[in-house]
DNA sequence: TATCAATTGACAGTGACTCTCAAAAACAGC
DNA sequence: GCTGTTTTTGAGAGTCACTGTCAATTGATA
């Protein structure tokens, strides 16, 4: 029914404070240890069950008991079933380095440049995962909303990021508008994977897909 | 819970085939006359109650009994609680506007006066029952969800009526890509709607919004 | 009016969540 | 180690959005 979700991609704890006054760097609680364990067992376990039997046959129940945790718990990591998949943290990641490319690149460029650094720094796994938790978004109708809705928080992140590159006002309407041209683009660079099945694009592809739509924007639409 | 959720507005009759083979005109029988007066008393009592009490407080077994209809009946004329707000043929007029436009307009221009064409020509009360579902569309996540979802199909609609416009292959790149850069600066346009209260921003303000944030794709955004 | 098809309501599921409460485990100070 | 405190967990009951089935009603038709 998925009622009150929150939202945004709840459910991740931010590293509690340091109890030890002094610097920043520790190995985390046994407790912190614990839960980042249950946390990836459940999402392993949830992802493969998915994988095996698909998204809307596979319950709740059964990802807990594959897990080994009561259904409760899962609940309590995850807010909603849609949360398990949905969360990725390249977005964060392509920010920081848009912040640092070059100002003699176009705010298209530098973005293109950001998203190619990025990619460049995942690992086999990370990827992997990627390819699996796209191609799961793409096809399930409920998680690609989640995920659309995702595109338009998207937007107001970028904006936040250009404005703070090109020295402009957050409120200047041509850095939404800038923002939200780079979201289009890619949404429909995308979008082609919908109809496919599982292994039929890889992430590379899809980046390509994306660069290519990102640079015809750099250029201006001539039509 | 929301399982099997029909990916496009389903629900909606297509007026169903003459039974007299001549004229495509007449008036529905008593069945369809029946049929559409439920359909409007469900949507109506809905968005009411929608208004007085909130979209999630609001449960379809109440809105069942305010429309005086059985809750099985709800679900056969609305797949889903959320289909009861999502419904707008705005895009669909839209297009078939945008088809018309000279051939001297850009792409985005043609797009633009259609856009206005359409606004101009809806009434009073479509634009207040516009106004608001779209409240209600962007303050409840689920709805927007759904929505952002919807946009993502938006793209290829218009994807296919401007490769029709321009004579170019669907498949051509430059096409999606447009399409792409079309409805992200609408999405972008529209997205501070969500912070605010009830009746804070008309459709014609939106339509401003969007309208200035195309003209600025048009000129090529210049960052 | 009799017949057939479409529409409806009652009812019994299923499954994603929510809330509450008590047991268990980790942590803190001694 | 042995307390008291806090956090995490599991169990269980409840809500609500759906789904499927079947029998009763209603509109169309001969």
């Amino acid at each position: 029914m998925v009622r009150h979700r929150r939202t945004s991609g709840a459910g991740r704890d931010k590293m509690t404070v340091m109890r030890n006054s002094s610097e920043a760097e520790h190995r985390p609680s046994l407790r912190e240890r614990k839960k980042a364990r249950t946390r990836a067992s459940i999402r392993e376990h949830a992802l493969r069950l998915f994988r095996e039997q698909g998204y809307d046959a596979t319950t709740v129940d059964q990802i807990a008991e594959a897990a080994d945790v009561s259904p409760s718990t899962f609940f309590r990591y995850f807010p909603t079933k849609e949360d398990v998949v949905l969360q990725d943290d390249f977005d964060l990641l392509a920010i920081g380095s848009f912040l640092e490319q070059p100002p003699e690149l176009s705010l298209v460029g530098a973005f293109r440049a950001a998203a190619k650094e990025t990619m460049a720094s995942a690992s086999e796994t990370e990827l992997a995962g990627l390819r699996d938790t796209t191609a799961l978004i793409m096809t399930v109708p409920e998680l690609r909303a989640r995920a659309m809705d995702e595109y338009s928080r998207t937007i107001n992140v970028i904006a936040s990021a250009a404005a703070q590159r090109t020295g402009r006002s957050l409120d200047d309407p041509a850095i939404l508008t800038a923002a939200g041209a780079i979201v289009g683009v890619i949404m429909a660079a995308t979008l082609p994977w919908q109809g496919l099945a599982d292994g039929e694009m890889t992430p590379a592809d899809m980046f390509d897909r994306i660069d290519a739509a990102l640079a015809r924007l750099d250029e201006g639409l001539q039509l």
